[in-house]
DNA sequence: CATGAATGAGGATTCATTCAT
DNA sequence: AATGAATGAATCCTCATTCAT
C-alpha cells in the first residue's frame, strides 16, 4: 500500500509507460544501497551503481541531484522499510513479554536477512550522522518503534511482568545491539576466530540470547543485588 | 620487542638521532588511525594524514608502501593495543566471575575512551575484513583473548560457578557486542532519538547491564524456562 | 508596429489569451538581458534564464531556437531600445551645439541607467561581436544614430558653429567612450582604488567633462595649438 | 631584474633543470591570460590551456589550485605588467604636462598593444571584479600608478599649469577611459559601423584626442563657464 | 637514507539540447 | 501550439602513487 507506482500524472503513466519513474527511482535506490553498504559513501562509486542499473549515471543526477542527495535517500528508504516491517508485527496484539520476545527475534532476523542495511547505519555511523541529521524525515519515521515499544512497556508494567527502569528507547538500543553486532561485526569475527557465525546452530544461539537479554533486563527484579 | 632491528642499524641512531625511525612510524599510525576510523578507508585522505604529521606524504610510502599498507599496519596496532590492555588486567589472577565481570567492565570502559578504535573495526567490517584477512599477524595478536578467557572459563566449571555451554569465543563475543554498539552507534542513535549517550548515568546503567548479562549467561542455570 | 502580425493570428488571442506570445517572448527577453549581462555569454545558464521567468526552460527553446539565438535577440532588443530612447530626443529641432550636448549627457544617463546594457555590449565585445554580425537587423537599428548626428553635424557647420574635421561615427565613438567606461569599468575601479563611482557628485563631474570635451572637439578652432 | 628564474633551491636548479617552475608557470599564465581574455571567465576552458602549453593540466592544478585562482594569478600578472612598464616611463623626470600627454599616449599604445589586457579587464568587470576583489596583491600593484601621478599633478599645480580639481585617481581614469574603448568596444563598432578602427590614420587621431582631452581636463580654466 | 616535484587515471557534476508526445 | 521528461558530451577537479635525484 501507499507507493502506487506512477500515481501522478505523468504522460507516460496515461499511456504505454515507456519510462516509469517510481520503478527507476527504486531501481536506482536499490543498486545504491548495495554499493553505499558495501563500499561505504566515499568508495561508493556513481558509476558503479549507474552502470547496475537500467538507466544512465545522468539519470541519478536527474532524480536525485548529487551522490549525497542519493544517499540520504538510501538511508531514508532503509530506516523506512524496518519500521515498516515492524509495524506489520502487531505488537500491540500480543501479551507484554511474548511482544518484547517477538521484536527481539523479528530484529535478528531482520539484520541478518538484511546485512545491506546494518552495513549502511555502521556507515553512517562513520560519519557521525552527518547526514542522516540533514534529513527530518528520518527522524519521523523512527518516531512509531519507541512509541510502539512504549505501549507494550506501559501494558508489561502495569500488569507487573515489566520493572519500570527501562525507557522504550533504552529496549530499543538493546534489543539492536546484540543483534546488530552479529552481522555488523560479522567479517572481522569471522577473520580473527575464523569460526562460522553463519552457522544455523550458531545463529539460533545468538538469537536466543539476544532475547533472553532484554526479557532479563526487563522482568520485575527478583532478589537480584 | 623485536622491533629493535631496525632501530640498531639506522645511521640516524648513531648520529644523535635527527631521524628516529620508531617515533616517525608511531607518529604516523597514530595520525592514520585517527583519519581511518573518522573517514572510512577511502574518505581518508593521505595528504590529510601526511600534513598531521611531522613528516611528508613521501615517508608515508617510503615507510609504509600504500594506503592500504598503512592501514593495515594501523588495524594491527589497534588490535594489539587492547589485547595488550586486556593482559595487563591480570585475569588469572582473579575469582572466575570477578574476571569476566572485569573483562565486561574494562571492555566498555576500553570502547568508550578508544571509539577511534570502535569505529576502525567498524571500518574494517564495512570493507568484509578484507584487508584483515590480509594480516596474519592480527590472527596472532587475537589468540590472547580467547584462551585467556578460556583459562577464566574453565576454572568458573572446575569450582561449580560456570556452565559449560558458553564458549570463550562466545563469551568474548557478548562482551564485545553489549559494549561495542553504545560506542559503534552514538550517532545514528543520538541524531534519530535526540538523546545524549555520553550522559555519565546512562553510561554507567549500560555498563552494569552488560556486565550482569555476561555473569548472567554464564552463571549455573536455577531453574530459567 | 509591425509586431501585431503574430498576435493577430495567434489562437490564444481568440480564447482569452491564457499564453501571450509577445508577453512571453519580452518576458524571456528581459530576464535573458539581466543574465547575460551579469553572467557572460557562457556564464549564463539556460535554467537560470527559465526559472526567472513565468515559462519554462522548453518554452525559450521553443521560442528561441537556441541559446545563442536568444542572446541575439537579447542584443538586437538592447540595440533598438537606445537608438529609440535616442529618436525620442528629437534632437533635429535643436541647436546644434545643444543638440550634442543633450546628446552627451543622455548617453551618459542612459548607460548609468541601463548598466546591463553596458555590461552586454561589453561582453559581445568579449566574443569579438561574433554574434553581432550574424544579425543584419541590428546593423540597420543602428543606422538611425549616425544620420541623425550627421544632420546636426551639418548644421554646425553650416552655421559655423563647428569645424568640419570630425564626422557623425567619430562623435558618436567619443561620446559612448567617455560615457562607457564609467559604468563598463566600474566594478575594477572600485575595487582597485576603492572609490565610489557611483557618488552623485563624482557622476555629475564626470558627466560635465563628458559633454564640455565633446563641444570642445567640435567647435571650430580657435588658435589651438 | 627580479624574476631570477629558478632562483629557489630546486633540485632541478641545480643540475640539469629538466623542469623549470618559473619557466612552466610563466607558460601556462601566458596561455590563460590569451584564452580567459577571448572566451572570458566561464568560457575559458581548462583543457584547452593545457593543450596550448608546455605541461598537463593536471600541472595547472598543481601549480595553481583551480580555475579561479588561476585566473586570478592572471588578473595580478596583468595588472603588475602594464604598472611596471608605467614605472618605466619615469615621468617623474618631465614636465608635468608633458608627462600627462606621454603617460596618456603610452596607455592609449598599450591598450592597442595589449588587446589581451583590455579584454581581461572587461571580463572581470563582466564579473563585478569579484576575483580582483579576492587579492590583496592587486590592490598592493596598483597603489603606484595613482601615486606617480599624483606627483605630477603636484608638480603641476606648484608651476601654475594645471588646476586643483582633479585628483590623481580622476586623472587616471580619464586616460583609461579613451584608451580603453577604443580596443575594448573596437569589435561592436566594427561590426555596427564597418570601419576600420584599427587604420593608422583614425588611430593617431583617437591618440590625439585622448591626450587632448586629459590636458584639456586639466589646464587652468582660462575663461570656461 | 630521504625527499621535492610531478602525474595518469578516474570521479562527481553540469549544461545545452532533444525526445516524444 | 505547447510541454514534461530525458540525456550525451563535456567540465572542473581529486587522489594515490611514482619519478628522479
Amino acid at each position: 500500500m501507499a507507493r502506487t507506482r506512477t500515481s501522478r500524472t505523468s504522460g507516460s503513466a496515461r499511456t504505454g509507460r515507456k519510462y516509469d519513474r517510481q520503478r527507476t527511482r527504486e531501481d536506482i535506490l536499490s543498486v545504491a544501497n548495495r554499493e553505499f553498504a558495501r563500499k561505504g559513501f566515499n568508495g561508493a562509486r556513481v558509476d558503479a551503481i549507474a552502470s547496475q542499473t537500467s538507466t544512465t549515471k545522468r539519470m541519478i543526477y536527474y532524480y536525485f541531484g548529487s551522490k549525497e542527495k542519493l544517499y540520504i535517500a538510501v538511508l531514508e528508504r532503509a530506516y523506512a522499510r524496518i519500521r515498516q516491517a515492524e509495524a506489520d508485527l502487531r505488537l500491540e496484539r500480543m501479551e507484554p513479554e511474548a511482544a518484547i520476545r517477538r521484536l527481539a527475534e523479528f530484529t535478528f532476523d531482520y539484520d541478518h536477512a538484511n546485512p545491506d542495511f546494518v552495513r549502511l547505519v555502521a556507515v553512517e555511523n562513520i560519519h557521525h550522522a552527518r547526514h542522516l541529521a540533514k534529513s527530518g524525515r528520518i527522524r519521523a519515521i523512527n518516531k512509531t518503534i519507541t512509541s510502539t515499544i512504549d505501549a507494550v512497556l506501559r501494558r508489561g508494567r502495569r500488569d507487573g511482568t515489566f520493572n519500570a527502569r527501562v525507557s522504550a528507547v533504552d529496549v530499543h538500543m538493546l534489543i539492536s545491539a546484540l543483534c546488530f553486532f552479529h552481522v555488523s561485526n560479522l567479517h572481522t569475527f569471522g577473520a580473527i576466530f575464523q569460526r562460522d557465525f553463519l552457522s544455523p546452530k550458531l545463529r539460533a544461539s545468538h538469537r536466543r540470547l539476544a532475547a533472553d537479554f532484554v526479557i532479563h533486563v526487563l522482568r520485575k527484579p527478583q532478589a537480584r543485588s
